[in-house]
This record gives C-alpha cells, sequence and structure tokens, in this order.
DNA sequence: TATGAGATTGGCT
DNA sequence: GCCAATCTCATAG
C-alpha cells in the first residue's frame, strides 16, 4: 500500500449559484476546483487543472447540430454531467455550462490526484501518479466514470460532485484546444501553468 | 444503406 | 512515429 499525496483540506460541494452562467467562464473558474466520487470502494478526489469549453454555436462541440441522444445531457442546466464514448474506446467527461436547452460544455481534461490514489492506480493499471489523469480518457477511467453518469447533477447530493478547495490557482494558462480540426483556432483551452499534472502543450499562450 | 471521421490512448515498430 | 481499438452520427450515394 503506497501511501495517498496529502489531501488536505476536504473540498466543499459547490452550488448551482456558485457556477458562472457562460461557458467559457465556468470552463476558467473550473481550474482549481475538485472533482469527487464517493464511490464505494472509497472516495477520489482531484483537483481540475485543465478543461476544455465548448460555448453555443462552436461548430466543434457535440451540441451544434441539435439533440440527439447522446448529446441530450449538454441541453440540461448548467453543473449537470455529460459523458460520452469515443473512438469505440473511451469516454470523456463533461461540465454542461448554459441554460437549460442551451447545449454547451466544458470539457474536463487533467487532474491532479488528491485523495483515494491507490483507487485510482488499480483502476488504471499504472504507478505513475502523473498518468493517472492526465488526459481525458485517463480521466473517466481514473474517477470510474461512465455513461452511467450521463445527464447526474454535479450540484446535488449524489456521488459524483463539484467542490471548492482553498487552494487556487495564482493564474491561468490558455491555448487552442486539443485534436480538433473544426474552429481550431479558438483559445478555449484552460489550464494551470506549471502543473506537471496538464495535458499537452503548457505555455502556447498566457 | 454505407462509409468515414472523431473533444483518445496504449502498444508496437 | 504509426496504428488498432470499434461507438455514434453526419454525410454521401
Amino acid at each position: 500500500m503506497t501511501k495517498d499525496t496529502d489531501p488536505g483540506p476536504p473540498p466543499r460541494r459547490l452550488r448551482r449559484t456558485e457556477l458562472p452562467c457562460d461557458t467559457v467562464d465556468l470552463a476558467r473558474y473550473l481550474i482549481g476546483m475538485a472533482l469527487v466520487h464517493d464511490h464505494p470502494d472509497g472516495t477520489m478526489t482531484g483537483r481540475i487543472v485543465e478543461t476544455e469549453a465548448y460555448p453555443v454555436g462552436d461548430s466543434s462541440g457535440h451540441a451544434f447540430r441539435g439533440l440527439t441522444p447522446r448529446n441530450q445531457s449538454l441541453f440540461l442546466e448548467r453543473g449537470h454531467a455529460y459523458v460520452y464514448f469515443i473512438y469505440g474506446c473511451h469516454f470523456c467527461f463533461n461540465v454542461a455550462s448554459e441554460t437549460e436547452g442551451a447545449g454547451a460544455g466544458v470539457l474536463l481534461r487533467a487532474l491532479e490526484p488528491r485523495d483515494g490514489v491507490e483507487l485510482m492506480r488499480q483502476r488504471r493499471g499504472t504507478a505513475r501518479i502523473l498518468d493517472l489523469a492526465r488526459g481525458p480518457g485517463r480521466l473517466a477511467t481514473a474517477m470510474d466514470i461512465d455513461r452511467r453518469f450521463d445527464g447526474v447533477d454535479l450540484c446535488g447530493d449524489g456521488p459524483l460532485w463539484l467542490g471548492a478547495l482553498d487552494q487556487r490557482p495564482t493564474s491561468i494558462g490558455t491555448s487552442v484546444r486539443i485534436g480538433l480540426s473544426r474552429e481550431r483556432e479558438r483559445v478555449r483551452r484552460f489550464y494551470e501553468p506549471g502543473n506537471p499534472f496538464v495535458s499537452g502543450p503548457k505555455r502556447l499562450s498566457t
């Protein structure tokens, strides 16, 4: 049994009214916040260090062409989960970000593991803490998130929730989003500069 | 109805 | 660096 990193003070559940109503604002706001999974095997907590915004009208967003069975959770009120399956093998976790019916979200791309690190290790099958939740597919695997959680309220009293931590980022880096062909020039990726748990480029622009 | 690309990752050359 | 994994849905025919 390897000792977990010190998780610090426990996070406080975020209320929906605390979440910014704008998608880009929410993507920035979530940097430094916590994602918590009260799992039957034990609680897992990660500090959010990288996000991407997919606002209304963005042609690279899954909601752009209207509501489908797959993307309907993006049209829920801000603070609900949207989980989708990609490339036939990975899940990606998003937070719906606007008013009901709008269709927009924030993709969580990387976490700094804080609590339940051993559980994440077992689930991911790797010893490297740096690789546990660096990248959207890895994040979902580490936190045991799949379509079970599509549409759940992250601001309710369920097992998966968003929390506030004491440690706020001193600055927030920005860049273009990763892996897109449409709207590739948009600067809608946000991260904590210098944090080793961030995936991909860490200083394209700030 | 068929086909290809996609907000990715891990394993192999 | 390349490629397979194989779900969802937009686009083409």
